[in-house]
DNA sequence: TAGCATAACATGTTTAAACAAGTTAAGCGG
DNA sequence: CCGCTTAACTTGTTTAAACATGTTATGCTA
């Protein structure tokens, strides 16, 4: 159900181009066309126009047109400049997903954690070991760190589902920025043992570290996401501004 | 030389939070405020503003007001949404650089090529090898394919220096939009030679695969960078859409 | 004083209009 | 037929105004 009206045909034009409506490379309707189709002004179309180009959907040229670039990807493949959770990205991607927790535990923040999580030395933490299964293969092992005070009344029962659905349905937070980055780190033994992996095979991994602010500019989250490298793929667009 | 008042606007803002000019958590200036230091219209603020957001640097609360979220990086990263050529990316941090091509030669996409590129059967190519030094360290190996008549004149002493520039400069090539995947790979043996790795060490490595378009919607450029996995770091600014 | 209505202020959405700038094809003149 | 101007069409930028919605502090009432 969105909720304004740039959204919605924000939407729909990504679902015409999605189902193949226009060709590729080929040039959309017009920007005075769009506005009688969709009945609505030009700032709002424009404005959904430019969330498909931010997709990567479209590409606008000024005096030509806006051309289809879409080209549907092959493969699963986490989010693209979006925050998503485990579950919604597997439900992207039609495949059956679980999530077992392996550590549930309560910590004070030392110094120590504080450097490397960002949380306030003394701040109340939940911290989770929880291991994701797609399709029944265990493909990445999570650690998160919650800010109590944000995450209040978590249990281990809840982190087997979406945490994420219980922060925003339940506790009625806002989620709204995470900064992520992406390295390569060895292998351990954790990881070796729950992911099943073969350090003969593959000695290193993808680590994604995330913090996660929500809509009163908390960071109320730290995770790191450790990815078996086989399964592990991750998509952007880039637009060049300057 | 910013050629909008939206753009000048959102430099000089980001320029003030890298400044320090407002705390970190802090709230900015209300629209209202801006729009009288500015002298500009409501619309054209919240642009800039909006820019800001997706850099992940503010983040805007209804009734509330727009809060400071910026932290500055601590290491070498890469670009952050944008498409940035290696050398831009080494001067924003400082750093020296210096680009050794292994390999020049030009080529005809076969089956295999198109297949793994996208680019036309029969399509003329120029390919390239190119090992990238920050700090005298050999730190990525690039295949790059470009489309010959794309970036037509290219030669391996420019491409030594910066192939965007060769492009963007003298060819007046516009160049839009990249799509970028992320993977963990095996190291190859041509890898361990010319970045001096250790598969002792690290048996795998990080791979970026690009594909880039110019204004034109013309796929030009294919490129596959391999980063020693010890150096690379990406990272992203996820905003929460739905 | 506690609680509630409300005014003041914050950002979010939408429309309308005008002008700027790039592209293309029509049409005219040689 | 070639080449130029130009008209028509494209997207890009900016302003103004109105209404919607969320937040906060004021001030009145019980």
């Amino acid at each position: 159900m969105p909720k304004s009206i740039y959204e919605s045909i924000y939407r729909d034009l990504k679902r015409r181009i999605e189902a193949d409506e226009f060709a590729y490379r080929e040039l959309l309707p017009s920007e005075n066309t769009l506005i009688q189709t969709y009945n609505c002004s030009r700032n709002t179309l424009r404005r959904a126009v430019s969330r498909l180009v931010s997709d990567g959907y479209v590409q606008t040229m000024q005096g030509k047109g806006v051309r289809n670039i879409y080209q549907p990807v092959e493969q699963t493949s986490f989010a693209i400049g979006e925050i998503e959770s485990f579950r919604e990205s597997a439900l992207r991607n039609g495949q059956s997903y679980r999530t077992q927790v392996l550590l549930f535990m309560e910590l004070t923040a030392d110094e120590a954690l504080s450097a490397k999580t960002g949380f306030p030395v003394g701040g109340e933490i939940y911290y989770l070991q929880r291991l994701h299964f797609l399709d029944e293969k265990p493909l990445i092992l999570n650690h998160n760190y919650f800010l109590k005070e944000c995450a209040r009344g978590l249990t281990k029962e809840i982190a087997e589902g979406s945490i994420y659905d219980y922060l925003e349905g339940t506790l009625r937070m806002s989620i709204v920025n995470s900064r992520r980055i992406m390295t390569v780190e060895k292998i351990t033994e954790i990881d070796e043992k729950y992911l099943e992996l073969n350090v003969e095979d593959y000695n290193c991994m993808a680590v994604v570290t995330s913090y996660t602010y929500n809509g009163d500019g908390v960071m109320f989250e730290f995770t790191q996401s450790r990815h078996r490298p086989d399964y592990f793929r991750f998509q952007e667009v880039a637009v060049r501004k300057g």
